[in-house]
DNA sequence: TCATTATCGTACTCATGGGTATTTTATAAT
DNA sequence: ATTATAAAATACCCATGAGTACGATAATGA
């Protein structure tokens, strides 16, 4: 991949950065991003503890960097399916359809690191906070715009664009946490299509009655 | 109150459980139940460590208690609304009510410990996990001893009741994360008013269009 | 008065976890 | 060859937090 472009002096690194993200994610994201140590991470990955803090700094500054990551891999996805341009129905049939894949199958954990991370706040590091608050606000501005999109189709309920995407990110907080307790998928998709009704403006109801 | 109406031997007991789990939970409830330990509630109450592990055991044993007393001072409060027979669109609008009280002025924190602890249950002991269970077992009843009675009644969307039990369980959840993260509590009831549109049946909707 | 009983609290142990001081080693530039 | 540079890893520091050993103390009962 990386042939050293600028071959540097020095000691050349042999700390594999991309390899302590994956690790640390799928740890954070499996067993809680406050319930795995940087000593775990580094006799997980054989990585020294001062390799580990020349690269990212800080545990803070770890979580920050594996925030990131998982934005890449599992949040953009989501935001995607909404700038698809599809109908209302559709794109909540795909959302439902993105929450409730089958993770086992994926080889993927149960949950989402980010409504973990917002439910661990308080456990977190300030750099880790403000990388949250990002996320947060990209996928706010996601779900509004989408909303906003729907509306002017008129296939959207009479609500407030705000309190709407306050919905919406309840009940993929809810559908995350059903997840980590262990309801089967078809379960929560059951729940999340009983919610999602609530958006469909009212001539168009009766669309989805599964 | 206790007259000790069997005046035991031994040196008599100055530990006031009742403070320690009151502080307990105060102290859980504002700054997380795994943000606590047992020496800082010791310094806020002035027990002594080996005063608090003789009355609760274990830190474990701490937390299972305070989970019961905050059964008792908030989760029965809610299943005694949903008790009361009243109609499922006064109900609803009960629920909201008490899910965004003003907390600032009752003076109890923000969000719900039962919430919270369900959140972190990876972090908690077996026996506060088992209470975490019974306490939503008891909440799961109550939901839908209530949505069968409104069905019966004729008053409940076709939804099975299970899913609508889960629903209901989401939307509490989401509320009371809302309330920690700040948000005003009308925006709070919109979106909780918003959501408990979806479980009024059909013919009934629109009585509450707020 | 003296034994018995049960609680009290100081002062520990032990494990964990974030973070670092220090020495060694591998490269590039002179 | 020698120097400068940057990264390597061992072995530590320090704070925190769960849990306890143990001597002191305050009551009852004989």
């Amino acid at each position: 991949m990386n042939k050293d472009p600028t071959p540097k002096r020095g000691r050349p690194k042999t700390l594999d950065r991309d390899q302590i993200l994956q690790t640390a994610l799928l740890a954070y994201w499996s067993s809680g991003p406050t319930n795995v140590s940087i000593s775990d991470i580094c006799s997980m990955t054989g990585a020294s503890k001062p390799g580990v803090y020349r690269e990212f700094g800080s545990d803070d500054g770890l979580k920050k960097s594996v925030l990131e990551t998982y934005y890449d891999l599992a949040v953009q996805p989501l935001i995607d399916i909404l700038e698809k341009n599809q109908s209302t129905n559709e794109t909540t049939d795909a959302v439902i359809d993105f929450m409730t894949q089958d993770r086992e199958q994926l080889g993927i954990p149960q949950g989402c690191l980010f409504v973990m991370m917002r439910a661990h706040a308080q456990h977190l590091g300030p750099s880790t906070f403000e990388a949250l608050q990002d996320v947060r606000r990209y996928l706010f501005g996601a779900y509004e715009a989408w909303i906003e999109r729907s509306k002017s189709r008129g296939e959207f309920a009479n609500i407030p664009t705000d309190i709407a995407a306050q919905f919406i990110d309840a009940q993929h907080g809810g559908a995350m946490r059903m997840q980590r307790e262990g309801m089967p998928n078809d379960s929560i998709a059951g729940v999340l299509g009983t919610a999602f009704r609530v958006l469909v403006s009212d001539e168009r109801s009766g669309a989805r009655m599964n």
